[in-house]
RNA sequence: GGGCGCUUAGCUCAGUUGGUUAGAGCGCGUGCUUCACACGCACGAGGUCAGAGGUUCGAGUCCUCUAGCGCCCA
């Protein structure tokens, strides 16, 4: 399949996950501005990457550079720090004997402790494939064993190579033997020693993960005795590493090189993260961006920034710390988005890479494999004094780190970018900061000198039931269309938002069902809240299963029960206190604290209102409590519609124009401003005659329950003694009560203690008494 | 080996700068068709706050150590 084809197959591809997506964002609810979607591979996150980095390779920040780069022989790709992970594989230590060089300095004299033991010097290694590979011997500087060894040469077996011993202060000598084996490449350590100790390379593994073809005894693989070697090294060639493994062991031990038999032991190797096979370190050409040296740069900016939460900051912090090489943002496959580059090929058309052609801004976004750079024909691609295409395409992440860039139109509309760059927030979970997060800063750093946002607000993970990783090569992990379609989007999004900002979330399908009933029970406080007066008055049409609004409207009027005015008063504090709390990212806290105030609003504040707001007092009465229905409903659905957005954008719609996700964030002064008194008197009296409600009711339904009386039969009479100041607020709640309770008939005493006492059931004998207070 | 986080009721989790008798939901038990809601209502049982030490008049909360779990990095 040519290139062409098979990017067009992969944008067919994506094209079909973007609307799979979508679909399933759009039935989440998520409020996004769906006129700017894009996709990283679009044109204009295309000329976005690409001209970023003409501008990156303009200031001498991108470079290209012929060097050891972690190498996935599968994937045939280059692979970043960043994708790398540690696993724990099992291996075997072989002791392998070098022969030392008796060289200049061994002139049969010998200082004490030297003698036949220096002779050869025995090294241990996981990978007896790379000898053939092997540069130097390394021991610590200070390890008394080896002191003497360092400066003189060794003796590759095998093979026949003279190499050098030398000290470095990586070596172990608690590892092995203590003195080890320098390969080109075998793992990092050996290429920072290659870099640090200015060793030659003589790479053996290729790009394939199998040996390649050496000239014994030509320029770079001289050897004491180069037919031997070849000997040795022929049946390797175009083996795999572990193959050449086996064989090489083979060759030890007819060599007699291996001392005793491999031991076998389990280490950590390092994989590409969706690779199989363990990474190679291969030298070949790789484009990279400037990292290193803005290290404390990048630092200071993740103080800059604003976690949520905090300790997040940590995790940036130490990968900045740990990072040991510049970012290799080449990645050697088709779909991507290629560099914007191309090389003059030289008379024997070999690509001239220090030279590379490059297009004009305006051009972009461009393909080098089908454009053509300027001042060359089409016809002149791959042919001598012509020109090539650079291959290789980049890191996703080097686009996905400047999707703020993107977004804010960066850098064709001016005027959007100065509006909105740096943007807000970026919200992602943690195990990308040290990628996406860390080169996004990276990116606007050095495009921008600024942050590409202020907030970044760190999710956890969801987990499996069982409190594991979801992981598609697990097969644990749950698609959502059908819990949503199950759940409903709103059941789906409490639970979702009980997860706190950093925590780990297990899937819990029976906290989704809570969601649910908590937006059906809002569905049905609402139809209470608006309904008119009567509810079987003529023109109320209350659809059958709860939907639908109810006709006409319920009337209002000024507030004047203090049961109403506490409530208000109540719910405009929540509203202060949800306000903060989003400002601080704690949404969690907020849906919880809403919960808390809405289920104790339904059992106790809808309950004693009831029988007011249906007439049963006076007009007044009434419409003083379908106004504070009223007001109280509008805020509370506003305080759930972050997390409950379509069953309280249903119930908005029958009483209200317009979105509820458009419409004011509630506050505390629409509340308190239907009151007529905040004096700090009315308050504390108001809140008091509340209190005192909510304690009857609580009083007389534990003594129903306890009595086991179902609610049809009422209560004869209740007789309540209390101080005398608590027996006067009883007026402003008995009718509430009478009603609420199914009371027939209160009885306040002044008196000590306290005591509630239900007189009787109508058709029902004994009467109970329960003490309250002390 | 280093760093970060977690450990509170059977389960999932709250618990603000230390301050009465540690909370919620689910689950559990008892009862209930009460005209918004049985996807509901009322009431109830249930905790040595991982363990040990320390600071303090007072510790779930602060400090030290230990154990277990998870993640990140070597």
């Amino acid at each position: 399949m040519s290139r062409p084809n098979f990017i067009e197959l992969c944008n067919r591809l994506t094209v079909e996950d973007e609307k799979a997506f979508e679909a399933l964002w759009r039935y989440l609810g998520l409020s996004v501005d769906w006129s700017m979607t894009y996709a990283t591979i679009s044109p204009r996150a295309q000329r976005v990457s690409q001209v970023a980095f003409l501008r990156l390779l303009r200031r001498g920040l991108a470079y290209q550079v012929e060097a050891p780069t972690l190498w996935d022989v599968d994937f045939r790709t280059a692979v970043a720090q960043a994708e790398l992970e540690d696993r724990e594989l099992p291996g075997a230590y072989h002791r392998v004997t070098f022969a030392v060089d008796p060289g200049p300095v061994a002139s049969g004299f010998s200082r004490p402790g030297e003698s036949a033991s220096h002779r050869t010097v025995e090294i241990d290694t996981t990978r007896p494939e790379l000898i053939p590979a092997c540069v130097a011997l390394v021991a610590h500087p200070d390890d008394e064993r080896y002191k003497p060894l360092f400066g003189r040469d060794v003796i590759t077996p095998l093979f026949g190579v003279r190499v050098p011993v030398k000290a470095h202060a990586l070596a172990d000598p608690e590892k092995g033997s203590g003195i080890a084996m320098i390969c080109t490449f075998g793992d990092i350590t050996d290429v920072t020693w290659w870099r640090e100790l200015n060793l030659p390379v003589r790479a053996v593994i290729q790009s394939d993960g199998t040996l390649r073809e050496v000239g014994w005894g030509s320029a770079g693989w001289e050897s004491v005795d180069a037919v031997r070697a070849e000997r040795y090294y022929a049946g390797l060639t175009r083996l795999s590493a572990s193959k050449a493994r086996v064989k090489i062991v083979e060759h030890l031990r007819e060599s007699g090189d291996l001392v005793g038999e491999p031991r076998p032991i389990t280490h950590a190797v390092k994989f590409y993260e969706k690779g199989d096979r363990p990474l190679e370190i291969v030298t070949s050409r790789q484009w990279f961006f400037k990292t290193i040296e803005f290290r404390d740069q990048l630092i200071a900016r993740g103080k800059e920034l604003a976690w949520h939460p905090e300790y997040m900051e940590t995790r940036f912090e130490n990968w900045a710390n740990g990072l040991n090489g510049d970012w290799c943002v080449s990645r050697q496959r088709f779909f991507g988005v290629p560099f914007p580059v191309w090389y003059p090929l030289d008379g024997n058309g070999r690509p001239q890479h220090d030279r590379p052609l490059v297009p004009r801004e305006e051009q972009l976004p461009i393909d080098p494999s089908t454009d053509v750079p300027d001042g060359y024909r089409a016809d002149q691609r791959g042919t001598p004094g012509g020109f090539a295409a650079d291959p290789d395409v980049m890191d996703t992440w080097a686009t996905s780190s400047v999707s703020p860039q993107i977004v804010c139109g960066w850098p064709d509309d001016q005027a959007l970018f100065a509006v909105t760059f740096p943007m807000d927030l970026r919200p992602q979970a943690h195990d990308i900061i040290r990628t996406w997060l860390f080169d996004s800063v990276l990116r606007a750093h050095l495009e921008h000198d600024s942050l590409p946002w202020t907030n970044a607000a760190i999710s956890g993970w969801v987990l499996d039931p069982d409190r594991k990783k979801m992981s598609k090569s697990k097969g644990n992990v749950v698609t959502p269309m059908a819990l949503l379609e199950e759940h409903g989007s709103d059941g789906v999004r409490y639970w979702a938002a009980s997860g706190r900002p950093g925590t780990d979330t297990a899937f819990d399908t029976n906290q989704m069902r809570v969601g649910r009933r908590l937006a059906i029970k809002l569905l049905n406080a609402s139809k209470f809240a608006l309904a008119p007066p009567k509810p079987q008055a003529e023109g109320a049409t209350p659809a059958p299963d709860g939907l639908g609004a109810p006709k006409p409207r319920a009337k209002a009027g000024e507030i004047i029960a203090p049961v109403d005015r506490a409530m208000l008063r109540n719910l405009a504090a929540l509203v202060d206190e949800a306000t903060l709390e989003f400002e601080a990212y704690d949404y969690a806290r907020v849906l919880q604290r809403t919960e808390e105030f809405f289920w104790p609003f339904c059992d106790d504040y809808l309950e004693l209102v009831k029988g007011r707001r249906y007439g049963e007092q006076s007009a007044e009465g009434a419409a003083s409590a379908n106004s504070a229905l009223a007001a109280a409903l509008s805020v509370l659905l506003r305080l759930f519609a972050p997390f409950l957005p379509f069953v309280t954008e249903e119930v908005w719609s029958w009483w209200k124009a317009g979105s509820i996700h458009t419409s004011a964030w509630p506050t505390r002064a629409e509340l308190e401003g239907l009151i007529a008194d905040n004096s700090p008197d009315r308050r504390q009296a108001d809140e008091r005659i509340y209190t005192w409600a909510t304690e009857m009711l609580f009083e007389v339904r534990k003594q129903r329950s306890e009595a086991k009386q179902p609610m049809r039969v009422p209560i004869t009479r209740v007789t309540v003694t209390a101080e005398a100041d608590a027996v006067a607020l009883m007026a402003h709640v008995e009718a509430d009560l009478r009603s609420a309770l199914r009371v027939q008939a209160f009885q306040a005493v002044a008196g000590e203690p306290r005591a509630v006492v239900v007189e009787g059931y109508e058709q029902t004998p004994p009467a109970s008494e329960l003490r309250i207070g002390n």
